[in-house]
DNA sequence: AGTGACTATTCCGATTAGGAACACTACTCT
DNA sequence: AGAGTAGTGTTCCTAATCGGAATAGTCACT
């Protein structure tokens, strides 16, 4: 019965497990601060796909209500939903994460540009890094007080801060390549911007 | 002329700046051994679709030729192609990488299973990252002799070096979220595997 | 001749990305 | 009051991408 339920699917009943009812537009948001930096942020169009299967599935509710003049419909896991993600985590292997890291990629065919498009480059990418960390830091404070073990929040909080980690390693390997690259230019020419 | 190839075909354009001639089928085999750790390892049909779509743009020449009994086209990079690939790399932002992670996807609900199961995964992952570790350090020395300034695999060598720290960085944090996971149960039971 | 492994390409269905479009609410500014 | 604009909530559309099956020929070994 859980076999045919994309992994995105189980990120939005895994976001389900800790707020109550939620629309898919509140979804979208609570993916969109947390979700989005280890999984995807899902398209809008992804998560009422999902949410629609889900609930043909059991695995949700759909309660349409009439707030105000229109409709609006809040979803809620069911216990079949906290049954089927939790045989899902038990039974399904994790597998590897996938990296699409344009910065790498950049980096691999360096040789087609000018060395100082591509440091420019890396030190565009720590820039980047530093936003990033601010973001989740603060994700991570917003976590504090009810992140202690058996707590709601003590798994996001994990996860926030193999996050910040994560954005830290990131900067020191940048600041590698960046004194890597400097290597090159070293004896023949002063290459700084 | 340039705005409407995906990544992806630079990613494919720039493998062909290595190399010679390239046919689909090797073109997916270093983007397997290579790529897939930090883009994607782009399937069959991707890379021939990209290709179609590089040949039209001039980007690339197809040539076929019969080889034996069979047709065998191979591919290589056009001037056009060379400078649409700069093009590219000078004057498009390179964009935050995009994780998908499941590893801490199924962190963050932890809550929904045995604090044992999500050890379990966090081991398995550090045993892949290992395997992942050999791998691409055979990538690294397979570059070793032409990896200086200058040389040919300088960047490709660059770029193998960061995700030997990266991978070494995923199992530090990997042990640090087991440590963090021990002190939950530290008080009232023994729990290990 | 037969089997299996490798090379090479095409085809197919489903999932995903990324917004645009639509519609209604609520607030502010004049 | 009316206009504007920001936010909420949902649907729809197109292209990109995934992942593998299907096809088909070559090569080596038995």
């Amino acid at each position: 019965m859980s076999q045919d339920i994309p992994v995105t699917g189980y990120a939005i009943l895994g976001l389900l497990t800790f707020g109550d009812e939620l629309t898919g537009y509140e979804i979208k948001q609570r993916a969109d601060v947390t979700l989005r930096f280890y999984w995807v942020s899902p398209a809008m169009s992804q998560i009422y796909t999902e949410l629609r299967r889900l609930s043909d599935h059991g695995l949700v509710t759909a309660d349409v209500r009439t707030d105000g003049g229109r409709e609006v419909t809040t979803y809620a896991i069911t216990g079949a939903g906290q049954a089927a993600l939790r045989e899902w985590m038990d039974t399904t292997p994790a597998g590897f994460p996938v990296l699409k890291h344009p910065v790498l990629l950049r980096l691999l065919v360096g040789h087609v540009t000018e060395p100082e498009r591509t440091r420019q480059m890396l030190h565009e990418y720590v820039a980047e890094l530093d936003r990033a960390l601010v973001d989740l830091a603060q994700v991570r404070e917003s976590l504090r007080g009810a992140d202690e073990p058996g707590q709601p929040f003590r798994f996001p909080s994990l996860v926030a801060e193999w996050g910040l980690d994560y954005f830290d390693a990131e900067r020191r390997h940048t600041h590698r390549a960046l004194a890597s690259l400097d290597e090159t230019g070293a004896g023949d020419t002063e290459a700084t911007a």
